[in-house]
DNA sequence: CGGCCGATTATCT
DNA sequence: GATAATCGGCCGG
């Protein structure tokens, strides 16, 4: 599968937000291939969204946001999890799509080996703690450009989640976040049995 | 199945 | 010193 290209991050999060569901999440360690299809993302934008990390303005750690889109933005948070997001564009704008659950589809068992509780389960790779824990992310990848051709951690095309396939809720675990921002449908799960029916 | 709660530390004020 | 873009265990139904 082809890479995603730097222009398809050079959009407002929103959009590739929705565009990212279906694609290929690719992460190469120790030579093994682990894929797994974006079933489920969060768009974070601006200075002004309130839900935002970029909310206080440009730190060490919000300064990837501010950079060029494509590259990874991985955080730490509750003292235990890392979460990987895709930063988008354009330069100067602070935003970036949280990857929230992926669909395991190549190097399972080295997943497995990484995350082994409730591996190969229903719901073991679907929250955005999980994922980075089954395919070995942390704070190690934070700002990797994502568009380099044969780097470790990559995101390819998969497959076109059509529109009756994707819905929309509010953003998850933003318990303290004002409104409206508390309440925007910025959250975006792909139906896989809608789209393979 | 759904709701509540404790874990554990980088980051920012 | 407070907070957090979460998770898993334990409870009740």
């Amino acid at each position: 599968m082809p890479i995603i290209t730097r222009e398809f991050y050079n959009r407002p999060a929103i959009v590739v937000a929705r565009d990212l569901l279906g694609c290929h999440l690719v992460h190469s360690l120790d030579g093994v291939r682990m894929v797994g299809m974006i079933c489920e993302t969060e768009a974070y934008q601006g200075e002004e969204d309130q839900g935002c990390h970029a909310r206080v303005g440009r730190t060490q750690r919000t300064a990837v946001m501010y950079g060029d889109p494509g590259h990874a933005y991985i955080y730490f948070t509750y003292g235990m999890h890392w979460l990987l997001n895709a930063v988008t564009g354009p330069v100067g704008m602070p935003a970036a799509v949280l990857i929230r659950a992926i669909n395991a589809l190549e190097g399972v068992e080295m997943m497995t080996v990484k995350r082994p509780h409730l591996a190969q389960k229903r719901g073991w790779l679907n929250g955005p703690a999980k994922l980075t824990q089954a395919l070995g992310l942390n704070g190690q990848l934070n700002g990797h450009d994502l568009c380099e051709p044969d780097s470790e951690l990559t995101i390819e095309s998969g497959i076109i989640i059509p529109d009756e396939a994707v819905s929309t809720s509010a953003r998850v675990g933003l318990n303290t976040v004002p409104e409206p921002w508390k309440s925007v449908p910025w959250r975006f799960l792909a139906d896989l049995e809608k789209v393979s029916a």
